[in-house]
DNA sequence: TAAGTAAATAATTATATACTTATATATCAA
DNA sequence: TTGATATATAAGTATATAATTATTTACTTA
């Protein structure tokens, strides 16, 4: 379970969940594989901004991307060298479920994805 | 052992890890107090600039300080509301230890401390 | 193939961050 | 009380960050 992460590694890790936005779709993707324009819903923040968001988890390879059709789904990469570390974060984070049932509810879920 | 802390909260604290002198000076504090002047060599940077980090660092009532004659020690709070949610961040990090024994060898720790 | 939708990228902007130097404050010791 | 040392604070600066709007790219469907 104890696992070990360079500091300088682990910095570079915790500068990017140290951030409300980040953070929370981190979260969720640990357990949905989600598409953008859920994300822009959730947050009400631009597109480009959680494109942006999204551009930096994977540039650290946190997140994976796959196409379906025209819309993209980001979720979390469980194979990821230190995702043992992310979790040991994440895990303590109360569930953000209920954010994706809101959409379901709105309909903004079905009618994006 | 499993905690749980709300996801602002958390993003707030993680913010302040994702630094790499704060995380080592986190890690340092953990097991040893120590003094401004001993981050001042460790780090090489300015005293001005360990002096701020510390600043934050003791904002969020991370850190304690405590005078001891003409200098002053700080360490972690081990009282902090989100200590264990630290701690389970720390614990995963190699221990520093290393760069207090090379203070000593230097002599640089006993002269100032 | 043209129109519509989803997402990425480019360019810009405002703010935050991490540092610097200069100065102020506090303690110690002669 | 004066000089030296330790730390904090103020002010300034360069860079990073998180957002925006405008545009481009990619896919789907009529």
């Amino acid at each position: 379970m104890q696992t070990t992460i360079e500091i300088d590694k682990a910095s570079i890790i915790l500068k990017l969940l140290g951030d409300e936005t980040r953070l929370t779709m981190l979260k969720l993707m640990d357990e949905h594989a989600c598409c953008v324009c859920e994300f822009v819903e959730i947050f009400q923040i631009s597109q480009p901004a959680i494109s942006q968001h999204l551009r930096k988890l994977k540039d650290l390879g946190l997140v994976e991307e796959e196409r379906r059709g025209q819309w993209i789904f980001y979720s979390m990469n469980n194979n990821h060298e230190y995702y043992a570390f992310i979790q040991s974060v994440l895990k303590q984070l109360p569930n953000q479920n209920y954010r994706i049932k809101k959409l379901e509810e709105e309909g903004t879920r079905i009618s994006c994805c």
